[in-house]
RNA sequence: UACCUCGUGGUGUAACGGUAACACAGGAGAUUCUGGAUCUCUUAUUCAAGGUUCGAAUCCUUGCGAGGUAGCCA
């Protein structure tokens, strides 16, 4: 569970031998520098980390001759804000990254950028365009077909200079002109096709204020942020392959730039049954399906954080998945075993029971208390142990009694024995009811013989070890169990609305759990064990000292629940 | 029927012209004071057809399939 990434060995893949490659060509005086490029309209998700250990990652591995730099891609202030530039820095830093002094913004760019464009009209490769935005649709062409250069396509130098300059100082309404680069109407990449550099856009920017009404787009400003930063390598998603010659274009016609950035792309990364598009995200949050961007059924960092995820385990996963183009859907399952690898080895155990049922010992003494000695955690000596009490009444899990057992339940039955964990074996003789015909408690004997493990000569050795919480000295707390958001493993698929596809039961909230008294203290931030059951986290926000709240990260596997189910 | 990209077990990846392998998931067993963990064993893979080669997942050709692209979003 350590909070810094450790440069371990990373595995190979096509954007590590690409940059070997440079390295073995002397490109970039051998080094490596790279960005990660959030826009601030959003919360980062569990995709977004799979870029994060990848530049970041890359930048540890080629030290000291590297670095990356975080660079909020700032350049439509109608959709960004600081509250998602703060928790973009919350997220990286706690996935384990730093990037120094290397913060931008690409409004630091704007004056620069500004004359760039100047520039490229000066060479006669951008021009001012008065086409309305349906216009220009219809000028663009199709897929199939070559589109049309636009009537305004051959003003002057001089005219379109002063079109521009008349843009920023802001002599035209939203959306009146544009400023297009000149490349080829008739290209069959659409995304060569004039494509527009500039917009007339009044809208306050986060940090740039009302200097500025208009704003570079994306394909124009992130080339060149790259070029102003020396990023060397510029990684992206798929989707922008077909920017990539618009990419070269500009690196390649731009005077004055320090750097030469080479773009490449890789897959994103998508889950089973989750969504990951930072629209569909917000929409569940908007329309109140979760309980926040940090709901831990989100598939965002911060749900992530707050569900109890470590963030060494998010790494590990985006080491197992690998980097390729192909597009590919990972098991969510392989990001369950991530966190449970990691909370095995560093989770404390403890006692809780989440559904119980009381134990009353008939012949254990009323009125004594004992404890016994607990490991708090059998895979790490030095966590040292605890002492748990015990007395005459207890709870167990419901789950770990059954009046008609079936084949290979191991557990409590009436007339049968059991092991309570760390204590000694008792045997239920008696199941007492309501007059509606629910357990309401049952009778059991101990046996003194059978403690520390021990089991007298010449009678069987119970098969079932169940956990147990002192009656007494137990508490009351809230246990969060959470589980997948959709019942689909694909909840885009088909032409129904993803909404349509949220699992009911994602998330159910356990009021009455017992739980071992020193998980009192539990601090918020925590994560335990429950013996049995599963990892929990103490909730960091709504847990009090005293009250604490535990929301459930994993379940532990189980192969009996799994047998069960076979059976159905 | 434009352009670009990609096709390896159920899933994610590796193999860089030389025995198709690793992890997860699935199955069987051992072990265990967590039906957990651990350990052993096990099921299952190169989209297709041609070609080059002593030898092809890898190179070539063709076909098939999947995805992306027509914002003044990123």
């Amino acid at each position: 569970m350590s909070d810094t990434a450790a440069s371990s060995p990373a595995r190979s893949d096509f954007i590590r031998d690409m940059i070997a490659a440079d390295l073995a060509d002397g490109r970039n005086d051998g080094w490596v520098i790279t960005r990660f490029p959030p826009e601030p309209n959003g919360y980062l998700h569990i995709g977004h980390a799979k870029s994060i250990c990848l530049n970041f990652g890359l930048a540890q591995e080629h030290a000291p001759r590297s670095r990356c730099h975080l660079r909020f891609d700032d350049t439509n202030p109608a959709k960004e804000d600081t509250e998602y530039v703060d928790s973009i820095m919350e997220d990286v830093r706690w996935l384990g990254f730093d990037w120094g002094e290397h913060l931008f913004y690409a409004s630091d760019y704007f004056d620069k950028l500004y004359e760039f464009a100047e520039q490229l009209i000066q060479k006669g490769l951008a021009y001012v365009d008065d086409l309305t935005a349906e216009q220009l649709r219809e000028y663009r062409g199709t897929l199939t077909e070559p589109g049309k250069n636009s009537p305004h396509r051959d003003r002057g130098i001089e005219e379109n200079l002063d079109l521009f300059r008349r843009m920023k100082t802001g002599e035209f309404a939203d959306g009146a002109k544009i400023l297009r680069a000149k490349i080829d109407m008739a290209h069959p990449n659409m995304n060569m096709r004039d494509p527009a550099l500039y917009r007339i856009l009044r809208a306050h920017h986060h940090r740039t204020g009302d200097k500025w009404c208009i704003y570079p787009m994306y394909d124009y400003a992130h080339p060149l942020s790259d070029a102003l930063e020396s990023i060397t390598h510029s990684l992206c998603t798929l989707e922008f392959e077909d920017h990539r010659p618009l990419y070269e274009w500009l690196i390649n016609n731009v005077d004055g730039l320090p750097g030469r950035p080479y773009q490449r792309e890789f897959a994103r990364l998508n889950l089973t049954y989750t969504v990951m598009s930072k629209r569909k995200l917000l929409r569940l949050v908007k329309e109140g399906h979760v309980a926040g961007w940090d709901d831990p059924r989100m598939s965002t960092i911060s749900g992530f954080r707050r569900r109890g995820y470590t963030p060494a385990a998010i790494r590990d996963f985006c080491k197992t998945i690998g980097l390729t183009k192909f597009k590919s859907t990972t098991d969510v399952a392989l990001l369950e075993h991530a966190i449970r690898e990691d909370l095995n080895k560093n989770a404390l155990r403890a006692y809780a029971v989440l559904r119980p049922i009381k134990v009353v010992i008939e012949n254990y003494p009323e009125g004594r208390v004992e404890h016994v000695e607990a490991p708090n955690n059998p895979e790490d000596e030095s966590a040292g142990k605890r002492q748990v009490p015990l007395c005459r009444e207890l709870h167990i899990e419901q789950d770990d009694f059954m009046e008609n057992p079936v084949a290979g339940f191991h557990r409590l039955v009436p007339g049968g024995e059991v092991r309570l964990k760390f204590a000694f074996c008792i045997i239920c003789k008696e199941v007492v009811k309501d007059a509606a015909g629910n357990i309401t408690e049952l009778r059991c004997t101990y046996d003194d013989a059978t403690r520390h493990g021990k089991k007298p000569e010449g009678r069987p050795k119970p098969k079932g070890i169940i956990h147990w919480v002192s009656a007494q000295h137990a508490f009351e707390a809230e246990v969060r169990l959470y589980d997948r958001l959709f019942v689909n493993e694909d909840p885009e698929a088909g032409d129904a609305d993803f909404i349509s596809n949220l699992n009911p039961h994602s998330l159910e909230v356990l009021t009455n759990a017992k739980l071992e008294p020193s998980l009192k203290d539990a601090k918020p931030g925590a994560h335990y064990q429950f013996e049995r059951v599963g990892y929990f986290f103490t909730d960091p926000k709504d847990s009090q000292p005293g009250t604490p709240v535990f929301n459930r990260t994993v379940g532990l596997k189980d192969s009996w629940a799994k047998e069960v189910a076979k059976t159905k």
